[in-house]
DNA sequence: TTCGTTGTACGAAATGATTCGTATTAATGT
DNA sequence: ACATTAATACGAATCATTTCGTACAACGAA
């Protein structure tokens, strides 16, 4: 069953390298994590042992070379860790968030309009 | 100088309480914290301590009972929080956030029309 | 003035997350 | 067969954050 608590920041790293690459040894991850920060080749190891423990991830060890598969869905994940964001960075104000979030932001006419589109829905559904 | 470093989890609700608030005492912030979840008055004593070596307050010790004000912008604190929080949890996408968060939310008319009208200046200035 | 209450200061324990060293085992090439 | 390379396992150190006990000072009411 898909694992509801929130994974910290490094498990967060892992995760999103699973969901992006798809089914990975602790070589691969740690050759992605080492792109943007040094981390020793022990410490994803370590780290993706613990990440399987509670679950986040499934192993697969049939062969020497373990593979790891991320184990919860990453629409779940990221709307658990968006919810609990808003509440403690935005009082809860999911409009609040989003009208920051544009002002900051350099979306392009694009996205904007991909943005209006679903707001239009959401206004329909009312 | 505005401290630029990311708060951590507790220092944010002290900060919010401090921002909604004013300028208050320990036992106002305590008693604020207290309806949200258990947490003794020196812990609390002792984290807005901590917050004022970091800068992140100001303390006015003039009385017995100290008052402390937020050191930091809020809007500051926030677009800092939400930019590294869209890096870690949508990859950068500022428009995966805002469409997932619009998605998760029952955001009212009113909320949308805010929204949609920023979006609309958004678009001018393209 | 004395007692109970309400403050601050401070050190240290507890907790949670990350990091890495060392041991051991399996595979690979010469 | 042997040396080298590449993997896992695991314990322990480190680091940041949170929590709280204890000591002590200031205030206020009886």
């Amino acid at each position: 069953m898909s694992n509801t608590n929130k994974p910290t920041e490094t498990e967060l790293e892992i995760l999103q390298i699973l969901w992006q690459n798809g089914p990975s040894s602790v070589r691969d991850v740690n050759d992605a994590m080492t792109k943007n920060k040094e981390i020793g080749y022990t410490t994803t190891l370590k780290l993706m042992q613990i990440m399987n423990e509670k679950e986040l991830t499934h192993r697969d060890t049939a062969s020497r070379t373990h593979i790891y598969t991320a184990n919860v869905e990453e629409e779940k994940v990221k709307s658990g860790l968006l919810k609990s964001f808003i509440n403690s960075a935005f009082r809860g104000s999911t409009s609040s968030l989003v009208m920051q979030a544009l002002g900051q932001s350099n979306a392009s006419i694009d996205e904007l309009n991909q943005i209006k589109s679903l707001i239009a829905q959401i206004e329909n559904k009312k």
